[in-house]
DNA sequence: AAGCCGGGGAC
DNA sequence: GTCCCAGGCTT
């Protein structure tokens, strides 16, 4: 053992008892909810997931909902969430628990972790909690906590660190208690042992016992390597619009649809939908360019206006996106133009001269956009959708 | 072991 | 701007 936390036990869950906060999982500990909780909450704020749970759960309300949720409408239920990969294996999980398990959690910490989207931390936190198997989870508050209290300059981004400590931690689990003492951890990390700015030390229940606070090196620890800097790609974006006049028995209404495109079901934002995009920023003599064919074959039926709009930052975790958008506005000047035709048209110059990588063209009214799960990455355009 | 995968809040 | 969050999967 690389260090004894077992003094730290009985402070801890007093302190708990007193000072945890109301949180809905908690209120309800059911196997279903501890489990979408603890997806939701991975790389996640409990103040960000709380409103997607209540939203989730009262969608899904139990595995077999989730296991046979159509996937527009469950990455619509994540829109916003980020690391959209989660749902996917969430989903995965819930069809291989109905198939394989009778369609209860398994309570077992080894078979939890061979569902997909279940670490090492999920499992623990499932096993624990649900099932008051004397586990460890591990995240990133568990580490600083523990590391600030060992006064340790263990590295906390080396995965044998973590593995140390689940060991260390595995050793000395409250028999009784094991899931709010693994809750306790991570209470104190997210309100007192915080992660950003000074820790709370004279709140901390434990801090006759902390190291790092005895020696005042609190904000030396934790110890990371730091991490690498983010590339910047240039992008263009094309919000693509058609105005035409509908006419129905005597009444006549103007109709417009824009074009957004599903993304592939692999890599960043997979599945998601976006708008077409073009590699580079794009001046507007080179979008004029790409629809030159266009506008040869179609300049007597639509008007055709491009109008650069603004440009716009987009930045994930390892990526940023410096984007330029363009409204495309084609706008149907006689009755015989033929829209369907247009629209195929501009599929074929955007999709089939490979300007863009993904998929076909869907044209959406913008009332329809509540069907889409498009992400935050295009908010600075898709008001421009009305 | 290192890279990939979101979004937002706090400083 | 920088950091980091109730991490896991892929390479």
């Amino acid at each position: 053992m690389q260090y004894d936390y077992s003094e730290t036990v009985e402070y801890l869950l007093h302190w708990f008892d007193y000072n945890a906060r109301i949180l809905r999982w908690r209120i309800e500990p059911s196997a279903y909810y501890i489990w979408i909780s603890e997806i939701m909450l991975q790389q996640t704020r409990v103040e960000a997931v709380k409103t997607y749970f209540d939203h989730f759960v009262e969608e899904l309300p139990d595995i077999k909902a989730l296991a046979e949720c159509e996937e527009e409408r469950l990455l619509k239920l994540w829109e916003g969430l980020g690391y959209y990969n989660r749902v996917r294996n969430l989903q995965k999980a819930a069809q291989i628990i109905m198939k394989d398990y009778q369609g209860q959690l398994p309570s077992d910490y080894q078979e939890l972790l061979k569902l997909p989207g279940i670490g090492s931390y999920t499992a623990g936190a499932i096993a624990s909690n649900v099932y008051n198997i004397p586990v460890p989870s591990v995240d990133g508050n568990v580490l600083r906590v523990a590391k600030r209290i060992a006064g340790s300059y263990d590295d906390i981004t080396k995965a044998a660190v973590k593995r140390q400590l689940e060991n260390d931690l595995r050793e000395i689990m409250p028999e009784d208690r094991p899931g709010d003492f693994n809750q306790s951890l991570m209470e104190l990390g997210a309100v007192i042992c915080i992660p950003n700015g000074k820790p709370l030390c004279e709140q901390c229940p434990v801090m006759h016992l902390c190291k790092a606070f005895q020696e005042g090196i609190q904000m030396k620890i934790p110890v990371k390597s730091p991490k690498k800097s983010r590339k910047i790609e240039d992008k263009t974006l094309l919000l693509i619009e058609f105005q035409y006049i509908e006419k129905k028995e005597r009444s006549e209404r103007l109709i417009n649809y824009y074009a957004i495109q599903k993304r592939m079901q692999k890599g960043l934002l997979a599945g998601m939908w976006q708008l077409p995009s073009l590699e580079g920023k794009k001046s507007t003599l080179q979008i004029k360019k790409y629809l030159q064919t266009f506008i040869q074959c179609y300049q007597n039926n639509f008007d055709i206006a491009i109008e650069p709009l603004e440009e716009s930052k987009h930045i994930f975790s390892h990526i940023e996106w410096h984007m330029k958008g363009y409204h495309i506005k084609l706008i149907q000047k006689k009755e015989s133009a033929k829209v369907e035709d247009a629209k195929a048209q501009i599929n074929e110059l955007l999709v089939y001269s490979g300007a863009t990588k993904q998929q076909d063209l869907t044209w959406i009214q913008a009332k329809q956009l509540k069907d889409y799960a498009l992400p935050s990455a295009f908010d600075a355009y898709r008001g421009y959708i009305q």
